[in-house]
DNA sequence: ACCTGTTCGTTGCGATTGCAATGAAAATAT
DNA sequence: ATATTTTCATTGCAATCGCAACGAACAGGT
């Protein structure tokens, strides 16, 4: 017996958040001309209220460079404002402007909807596959 | 009630992957080398016997410009070899040298062992979680 | 047989990524 | 108070990726 990719979970995992991430990546593409770390640092602001670069680095894991770019490309796009920590002048503080807090309202349902099309495809599997994704994400290896 | 970044599928699917890539290919890079495309070429080549650069485009999810380079430097480590087709010589035929064989038992026995620990420490979730990633993987878009 | 369209693999090129280096600011130690 | 070390964010740079273009070989139609 030989070993089989098509069994081996690291593969699967790989190719199956791919085809999400691309198909759901092409949506807000199209949407709002955003990349995927862009969506995630809109994403994660909106809920966040204003935060520092560490603390998107740290929760939408990427790398601080990556939101840096990202960032600096919201700004020009008027969707985020940034401006100096109060206390820590090391700290940059990002915030939704009005028009971003906006289209997030906007790809936040959208979001949605693809994921309740999602779970509804994915049939009674998919509440075990969330919740093994959670077990990976904070913690397993 | 805002967008929950961290409740969204595409991002744990995205995040889950990127986690359990890294921690397998610093395995069999430490071990032998390879890059992710580089093991997928072999992974695929030990199971399937000798065939043609496009025939593992199709099946290993990665561009033929990508096997392309991959094979071409698997064949200058050794570990592959290439020939034309007998009857349709647009085709490149790959197959693993006895040294790529040798390898990939070693790297099929290590990723069989990867497998086992990630399948015990998901627990009961495991086997849903594969058959949601195969239905993924074909088919729902 | 010839012509057109298709398939295959390689290569070029722009865009994206991750890592390391940099510089500014703050925390900690002496 | 000064010096050393650490933390932040940005920037530079090399490596990688995906897409498109290309040349070679084949298939199908006329």
């Amino acid at each position: 017996m030989s070993f089989d990719l098509d069994e081996f979970l690291p593969y699967q995992l790989s190719v199956a958040a791919a085809k999400i991430s691309r198909s759901f990546a092409e949506i807000y593409r199209a949407e709002a001309g955003l990349t995927i770390p862009e969506w995630r640092v809109m994403a994660h602001l909106h809920r966040s209220g204003p935060v520092s670069v560490r603390d998107i680095t740290a929760r939408v894991h990427l790398d601080k460079s990556i939101v840096s770019r990202a960032a600096s490309k919201l700004e020009g796009g008027g969707l985020i404002s940034s401006q100096p920590h109060e206390t820590d002048r090391r700290l940059v503080v990002l915030e939704l402007t009005p028009d971003g807090n906006a289209l997030m309202q906007r790809l936040g349902r959208i979001a949605d909807d693809f994921q309740a099309r999602l779970l509804r495809d994915l049939g009674p599997d998919a509440a075990h596959l969330q919740s093994a994704l959670r077990r990976i994400i904070d913690g397993v290896p």
